[in-house]
DNA sequence: CCGCTTGCATCTCGTTTTCTTATACAGGGA
DNA sequence: TCCCTGTATAAGAAAACGAGATGCAAGCGG
């Protein structure tokens, strides 16, 4: 028997509710369904009545529940025993993120950790995605950040913040005053402008253009780079426009080198955002520490665990 | 995680032995050996230091083990206990079995089992092979008993007897002489024979075929059934001479219908055995009744759990 | 009273995992 | 040194798993 299953099967009893446990677990609600399932089969006893609206768990149920909640929680104790056995005085979690995570988004959290745990220590390198997939696999780091994370053999993606994504110009540029006139300009506004943006092959360029197909918006692209940082220099020396996440603009917009000019709300279609992923390697119980750090970064967010969609933990390209 | 896989752990180091644990839990070898990788890597801790020899437990092995073997023990007595809320009062063993596991054979192990579990009872039914499958795959039965069996989609098959066959003739042939004078006969003496044998196509066929030929004998059918009664009958109504399981001939022996001539020892190949299964659907917990009276069963045999060879638990069609 | 929404079960199929067999490798004893 | 025992590793086959689609039944709002 998997302690996954039991642990689901707990879950689902607390929450009185296969989806919303499925979603807690990072399953689909058709694999928690087949996890009781599975658990009821083999000890050939129905732990939950589904013929009453809501199901109630029935007496073998409710015993069964009980031991489970101890034994999980008490292997998931002694996993975290034994692993702090091995790094008595805290841990330093690795991390490994694209260049485009400000600093500034991590710093914050970083302290926060320090603070909940003395005698931890977290360690950020900037790196370039593939370095991070990499760094993952080869367990140089223990979490990557990346965006538009998308399933490979051995990794496990936790959906983190999604960016919103604007238009950069320059202060003099004429979106400027459009931003502080209308608060913002419409796709169709980008018809014909110069465009610095991302090189073709990465997963955000391609998000970006198949925003402006879906919008039916031609731009002229003067520019392609492979990294956030000489896409906003070009910007700033006035070679054209670009399209980037909003948080990455923070220090441009400051110092006045950059304005942010927001898509107005349209109807066609979503707005488009970035979506950051926490990466790590599958199959591997994570320090406890490393835990720690993730439910923090997690915790600061909009969309907590259990609220997340089934199924999106692999990381979907945002298709 | 696997709760069998700690299982597994845990009988590796109670009985310092990879291999031993293996052929206890029926898996190979190799199966423990990676079930105890996979937990070392999930927890990225070594567990056992394999550097010595023999290896020894780490201290991260030592307080793993100790908190595996109770929460393994837990779980089992959590399934136990909701199994036995179902039955509060006992249960009946259903078993199927073939027609030539002689009610002899059983009923001692039935009186003991309802010594050793009083409020337990034993129920059991003889049937055709066939039907011994589908009683057990449609939970007719808990267990079935049967010869030769072959691993099927869905059930699992614990070794149980080995029965030497035997050549089996009138009272008045030649071979009863043979055997007060000699002992026992050589296959060679089998030839051209009469000879009343099992319906080809029957696994137990193919295994005294493979024996004769293995023996270069040339023995002359006369008759074939699909089952031991009918043969018995034919060699004792003097149609000729039968290879037969020796156990089944009991009752004939002693009323003086029939006689057991053994094969004397011979150089080609191995003896010619029947192996018997106990066969239950697989991915089921077995009711803790169940499990006490296979264990009862297996008890009595020569071959103790641990001596298994590893996977011969599929019931490996003595190829 | 009816169609809609919600929540769980079931089916199917592609993917992943796990197991077995075969083989390599290392230590200990003859 | 060579063999024997015990464990690790490789590769291929088999089994399990899980997502997505779909079915189904109960509550809910019109």
């Amino acid at each position: 028997m998997h302690l996954e299953s039991l642990s689901i099967f707990c879950d689902v009893v607390r929450r009185q509710s296969f989806s919303q446990a499925a979603a807690a677990h990072s399953v689909s609600q058709s694999a928690a369904s087949q996890a009781v399932r599975q658990i009821e089969q083999r000890l050939g006893v129905l732990l939950i009545d589904r013929s009453t609206r809501p199901w109630r768990l029935t007496p073998e149920g409710k015993l069964f529940f009980q031991g489970c909640q101890e034994i999980v929680e008490r292997y998931h104790e002694l996993e975290d025993a034994v692993q702090r056995r091995q790094h008595p005085s805290g841990y330093t979690v690795r991390v490994a993120s694209i260049y485009s995570v400000s600093l500034h988004d991590l710093t914050g959290y970083v302290d926060r950790f320090q603070a909940l745990a003395p005698g931890a220590d977290v360690d950020i390198a900037y790196m370039h995605p593939d370095q991070v997939y990499e760094r993952i696999l080869s367990d140089q780091s223990d979490l990557g950040l990346i965006s538009y994370a998308h399933p490979r053999r051995g990794l496990t993606a936790i959906p983190w913040k999604r960016q919103t994504m604007a238009v950069a110009c320059p202060p003099g540029h004429r979106f400027a005053r459009l931003a502080r006139e209308q608060g913002g300009l419409l796709p169709r506004d980008l018809a014909r402008e110069s465009f610095v943006t991302f090189d073709r092959g990465l997963p955000v360029r391609r998000e970006i253009d198949r925003f402006l197909r879906r919008h039916e918006v031609d731009m002229t692209v003067v520019a392609e780079f492979d990294n956030i940082e000489n896409i906003k220099q070009a910007v700033e020396d006035g070679a054209g426009v670009a399209i980037l996440p909003v948080p990455t603009l923070r220090q441009e917009v400051r110092r006045h080198a950059l304005v942010t000019v927001p898509f107005r709300p349209s109807a066609a279609g979503a707005p488009l955002v970035r979506p950051l992923s926490i990466v790590h390697r599958r199959k591997r119980r994570l320090n406890p520490a490393v835990t720690e750090f993730i439910k923090l970064l997690c915790a600061g967010d909009d969309a907590p665990e259990a609220a997340r969609p089934p199924g999106a933990a692999a990381g979907a390209p945002a298709a």
